[in-house]
DNA sequence: GGGCCAGATGTGACCGGTCACAATCCATGG
DNA sequence: CCATGGATTGTGACCGGTCACATCTGGCCC
């Protein structure tokens, strides 16, 4: 079964407009030697067959390709669906095609495959790698295949030339940790999600460095994975210790795991222990308590990441100025309080 | 810049191998008359330049074209991002590209605009319909381009025959009904999501009937969104009557927003208020107090389309059974009991 | 041995765009 | 008036596969 879909070429635009083929190109294309009255009757012409070029075609000739692919360990996790979803927008808006594959394995055979089979010629590729999957996979793309990545944290000094974009995640724990110390908390636990490559997340380090610049005690960081099992786990180890008073959470997902452990134990939150997560899923604002955490805009950083493929794809696009990804932002809602308020207290309403 | 990622064409191989080009062709399409022995040189040779096909190429010239598009009007909610993944999945293991395209509209123009982008020649669609742009996108779809559309229920009696995929969700709404009436609730009440259509959706009906079967009386259902604070706002609503005692969601967030409206106003859940919901979203299981729903297998439901429509595009690969969706199961846990539990209950350890 | 047929292989044209280059147009200046 | 040159337009070849068709094998039968 053969798809037709749409069928005029450039020859019947040509025709029908009366100029030759390549005259109908450059229409397209965009190119400035057309006389405005020539480009007037090819428009008419294109209106009229509902042509649009073929990208099969373009591509093979070796014109602008308008395409990215994104390399991606998931697309059901929160960080990425939604990343995907801001590149999906933008990519949308400039009239690029978008592509997803999924990176399973982490075994340097398959991945080199796997990313050899999601390169396009003349395509760019995007890749999500906030996971050891995804970092891998983006130095197994050749140094030829334009790449961008979005990834948890610029890693080396020169990270500012190399196109990735990231939120600034070590700030945003800085963040919640200050919050928490302010708050009259001793100090913070943390609960860890995976780091991307070999080196503590930014997550981590920014935990680390607020508690020292505090003079807090630092007691090593629970490791958890990225799904609320995980943290619920790590919360009964929390729920054990009488100490605890503050937790910061890798996620929100984890922070709904250790709440749960937590009440579980018969620890009120906040009451007994505050609780902090990263990224404000949507759900988070709904859980009881309300989550308190720090937003990351996963979209715009999707956006970003966008523009920044275009450009190298297509100069002409290029901006001059390095963009920057989104702010963290903290956002306060029930599930962190001072430690040790007497009275339980009911949560407030939802406007 | 021109990417070039690998390059070696089947002119490359045919000459490294001592063939025709068209023979290297026969190879890699498996034609069977090319003798064992020059499949294995030509095979040989392939592996030797790390040949790929291009799919530009193979495309323009009228080959099979191997990639799919999916429609979907959001790719971060949870029943989008499940399918989205498995129809991934399964394409990744038949050599499938996948290219994902929001539609945001419902305006007649827009939309079948946007439909009309998403189409290349050659490649086929699915379509994931379970919100009334989706719906809509379908049928603006030409009908001379294969199309599978994972829609929330089949509309019409002669939807067997069509390339439509979908989970039994009257099915699941009924044994969800039946459940909570089987505690000991007078009636259920239910919190809708919007259709699809313009038709009750089937989760409502389903609802309606497994009522009307017991006997018990129908509440008109409150309408919601897809979001959780629609489910809170109508779950103020619910808080407010002292007669609901079982409250059935149309998904899963909206199950949180009406927990957390119900609690807010001092109702209990499950002791004065049973909810149940629908999805099984992986954080079901950690609400407080964990959700009992109706586990939908969203991603089992992609991988079901995407061989469907493999079937469509290329005829050597359907199969002769009518595909079925995946089987709704109910997950009991926490949120739903017998009405009107004298004493508070804490909530069981998770394993 | 010749005829025939099926299997295996090669040749040319083509898909729908782009590139490089050539040809034409028109205004300008010497 | 004609040469010059930039703007505009057209022509041929090509990207890397596939199709339709032609050709070349070799085995089998009479």
């Amino acid at each position: 079964m053969r798809v037709t879909g749409h069928t005029s070429s450039i020859r019947d635009v040509a025709a029908a407009a009366g100029v030759s083929y390549q005259t109908v190109s450059r229409v397209i294309n965009s190119h400035p030697s057309v006389r405005a009255s020539t480009r007037e009757t090819v428009l008419a012409a294109i209106a009229e067959l509902g042509f649009r070029p073929n990208r099969a075609a373009r591509a093979l000739a070796g014109g602008p390709v308008e395409s990215v692919t994104v390399l991606t360990g998931n697309t059901a996790r929160y960080g990425y669906s939604a990343g995907l979803q801001g590149i999906e927008e933008a990519a949308r808006l400039a009239g690029y095609a978008v592509g997803v594959r999924m990176i399973e394995s982490v075994a340097a055979q398959e991945l080199d495959d796997a990313v050899r089979r999601a390169i396009e010629p003349g395509a760019g590729l995007i890749a999500i790698a906030y996971d050891p999957a995804g970092t891998m996979a983006v130095s197994a793309v050749p140094p030829d295949v334009p790449v961008v990545a979005m990834v948890e944290a610029p890693v080396g000094d020169d990270a500012r030339g190399k196109p990735w974009v990231w939120v600034d995640d070590g700030k945003a724990a800085r963040q919640a940790t200050r919050f928490l110390l302010a708050l009259g908390h001793r100090t913070v636990r943390y609960v860890s999600i995976p780091s991307s490559t070999d080196a503590p997340s930014q997550r981590l380090a920014g935990w680390r460095a607020e508690l020292e610049a505090a003079g807090a005690p630092v007691v090593e960081p629970l490791a958890a994975g990225w799904d609320p099992r995980s943290g619920y786990l790590a919360g009964q180890t929390l729920a054990a210790d009488d100490e605890v008073t503050a937790v910061l959470c890798g996620n929100d997902d984890i922070a709904l795991g250790v709440m749960r452990a937590l009440r579980e134990a018969g620890r009120r939150v906040p009451d007994d222990v505050s609780v902090v997560g990263f990224d404000d899923i949507p759900l988070a604002e709904f859980f009881t308590p309300a989550l308190t955490t720090v937003r990351l805009d996963f979209a715009g950083l999707g956006r970003v990441a966008f523009g920044l493929l275009r450009g190298l794809v297509d100069p002409r696009t290029a901006t001059a100025d390095p963009p920057r990804g989104p702010e963290p932002e903290l956002i306060v809602r029930e599930s962190a309080g001072p430690p040790r308020t007497a009275a339980g207290r009911r949560p407030g309403r939802i406007p």
